[in-house]
DNA sequence: AAGCTTATGTTGACGCTGTCAAGATATCAA
DNA sequence: TTGATATCTTGACAGCGTCAACATAAGCTT
């Protein structure tokens, strides 16, 4: 369920032209930005790596936000499939079932931390400097967890005096809140993360879970 | 409450040593903070409002990371400030308390998110850049908070059963999670700030609020 | 097949950044 | 008064994102 790994992109060596240097660019950029984070990730350091020239890039990406946010959105589709991996394990009864969403969307973000920070740090979110293509995966991951949260609602094992979306952007916001925590080594380390995703979970569904 | 206009400092004008360059220099970092976020904030610019050389902050600051940790460092003072003002406000019922605790964070954060971004960013904590007298700020404030559920667990407000240690790193985490999604501008805005407050505040203390 | 257009890749240049080295000037201690 | 020390200055360097101008290849039209 680890989707880091992209197939590596063909390289057309051959000469001038580099065939499929959209993908090379993205799936390298990929790599820096796991080993240098997002700030060592250079437009330069990475046309390096790649074997073109400075400016090269500059044909497949307008700016260095708009590769930032290509990388992001190949990070929400990832995302995306292991959360709905996780859903439809039908088997689970419904209280593991979001414990096991919680703590795989604990574990995705410490597993990729760089890659979590780019997909929901002020880099690209500060001044809507998001792609629209970003956005058209963005926006759909959220409101798939507010339907799952209207369901959770519905079969008892969350409150359902609260208001859906009021809800899931709490729950989300703990996520997103143990998440950055955990990223940025402030007051939790990885250690802590089974018993604090336990922890969230009973709170957000212990009063009526035994309804089934 | 707010903090954040601080005493301008007096400028000893008159030659080639400015009298008190430091506290001009942190003092014009954070409005320049304001201006132009933690991004736009440069030593050159900021030298240049102050209206010294490029290099003079560096017999005041190592490097910028330096200056940055003095300005977070700020930040968690008048926080801390704020939070000590509420949790001593004895006429409040309890849970009234951690309402206004809450959101009074929230608003700290969203009045302040340059600050905030740079109090529990990346750019300080990621790489163990943080300067040791920054944590010695930074560190108490969130044991503050461990003592405070605690004591709210005692009261019976917030649940017995779970651990104090996770259970705070829990509810910080959530008010930190929703803090962020309002400054970055995901999933939410100013306008849903209240409404997710009260959600997130009956999620952790609804089960036993009325033994007083 | 020839020629034109478009896509793609290159080098050069600009202004911005953080930071170091070396020198200038003021303050303080002996 | 003298020397040490703190503070501020200019000069320089490498790295960054990005624009302009030019080079090369591929594709389409006739």
């Amino acid at each position: 369920m680890s989707h880091q790994a992209e197939s590596e992109p063909k390289q057309n060596k051959s000469s001038y032209h580099h065939g499929d240097l959209r993908s090379t660019l993205l799936y390298a950029a990929n790599s820096l930005l796991k080993e240098m984070g997002i700030e060592g990730l250079s437009l330069r350091k990475l046309a390096d790596k790649v074997g073109v020239s400075r400016t090269a890039p500059y044909h497949h990406f307008k700016d260095k936000n708009q590769l930032l946010c290509a990388i992001a959105e190949q990070g929400f589709v990832h995302w995306q499939q292991d959360a709905e991996f996780i859903f439809n394990q039908d088997m689970l009864p419904p209280k593991e079932k979001y414990r096991q969403f919680f703590h795989g969307y604990i574990t995705y973000a410490a597993d990729n931390p760089e890659l979590y920070d780019l997909m929901f740090g002020r880099t690209i979110w500060k001044l809507n400097s998001a792609t629209n293509e970003l956005r058209s995966v963005a926006y759909p991951s959220f409101n798939y967890q507010v339907e799952m949260t209207k369901k959770w609602q519905l079969q008892g094992l969350m409150p359902r005096g609260e208001d859906t979306l009021r809800l899931s952007q709490v729950t989300w916001g703990t996520m997103h809140g143990i998440a950055r925590l955990l990223i940025d080594g402030i007051y939790a380390d990885r250690s802590h993360i089974d018993e604090m995703c336990d922890c969230a979970v009973n709170l957000f569904t212990q009063q009526l879970t035994q309804s089934k």
